[in-house]
DNA sequence: CAAAGCTCCTGACCGC
DNA sequence: TGCGGTCAGGAGCTTT
């Protein structure tokens, strides 16, 4: 659920909050996420100072000291919380979910809450992060200037599969997930239903919206930023005024027409079957 | 290669 | 009130 957008609000929130402090203690309290945790992973993170945290794609990267770097995907529903420091005798009430707890140097816990549990989290060092088999394979972030019309064109040449999903590939493009990939097709007026390699002309003006509105986002996720407790991946969504997605049934912003519900790829579509050819 | 299907998981929601 | 069914979805993995 979280997208770009959310994810990189949560990383400035944490980059904040944690660069500097050390990890003095990892607690898991449970075996795995989507994946399990690596068998070294307390270890390698107890001592360790964070010098910053940084974001791949919807991966977020903490820093650590000695050129190690704790890797984390928020799936779904995963959230981080920052706990100020218990009471001297007084034992933390963990909620449901919350499975992974780091304990701070200056007695601040950060929690991460995962429900569904389609989160991550590896250990990775800094020199083999390009070269990890999370992050191999994936294509350019969509806000840096390799996202070019050039780019997208040879992407996109052979796939012949439907629009929408394609721009949800994190091979194609990271970081647009399903709200904001209904919203950017709106927006360019293409049907999420057009092979990808028939786009044609309308590449840049598709690159020009998937910008605007993961950059709207962020914008309007960074105003809300001004304590980071407040701040998760999951009710990250702080743009609520989508044009299609959710809108199944009800009139086109532009038209009218209602919008249509599909899905595709096993995911949700809507679209407006007048404004989008 | 591309493409499609399967899978993980829990909470919200709906109809009865 | 409780209960079964359905849906939501990121992305790695497997199969075609």
């Amino acid at each position: 659920m979280p997208e770009l957008p959310e994810v990189e609000t949560v990383r400035r929130g944490l980059d904040k909050a944690l660069a500097g402090a050390t990890i003095n203690k990892v607690e898991l309290r449970r075996e795995n996420l989507r994946t399990p945790f690596p068998k070294d992973f307390a270890k390698s993170l107890t001592g360790q100072k964070i010098k910053s945290v940084t974001r791949r794609a919807k991966y977020l990267l903490f820093h650590l000291d000695s050129d190690i770097i704790m890797v984390a995907h928020l799936g779904m529903t995963g959230r981080f919380t920052v706990a100020a420091p218990q009471g001297k005798g007084k034992k933390m009430e963990f909620l449901a979910h919350d499975h992974v707890v780091l304990t701070l140097d200056d007695g601040r816990l950060i929690i991460y809450n995962d429900a569904r549990r389609f989160g991550l989290m590896e250990i990775c060092k800094r020199k083999e992060v390009e070269n990890h088999k999370l992050f191999r394979h994936l294509a350019p972030e969509p806000l840096e200037s390799e996202f070019t019309p050039e780019y997208l064109e040879k992407a996109l040449s052979k796939r012949k599969t439907p629009i929408k999903p394609t721009i949800m590939d994190q091979e194609i493009v990271v970081g647009v997930g399903n709200i904001y990939a209904n919203e950017a097709l709106f927006l360019t007026g293409i049907s999420p239903l057009k092979p990808a390699n028939e786009i044609g002309k309308k590449i840049p003006p598709l690159i020009k919206e998937i910008h605007n509105v993961l950059n709207a986002a962020i914008e309007a996720g960074g105003s809300t930023l001004k304590d980071f407790a407040h701040v998760s991946g999951e009710s990250g969504y702080f743009q609520h005024k989508f044009h299609v997605y959710g809108r199944g049934g009800k009139p086109c912003s532009k038209c009218k027409t209602p919008i249509e519900t599909i899905r595709q790829a096993g995911r949700a579509t809507f679209y407006c079957p007048k404004c989008q050819k």
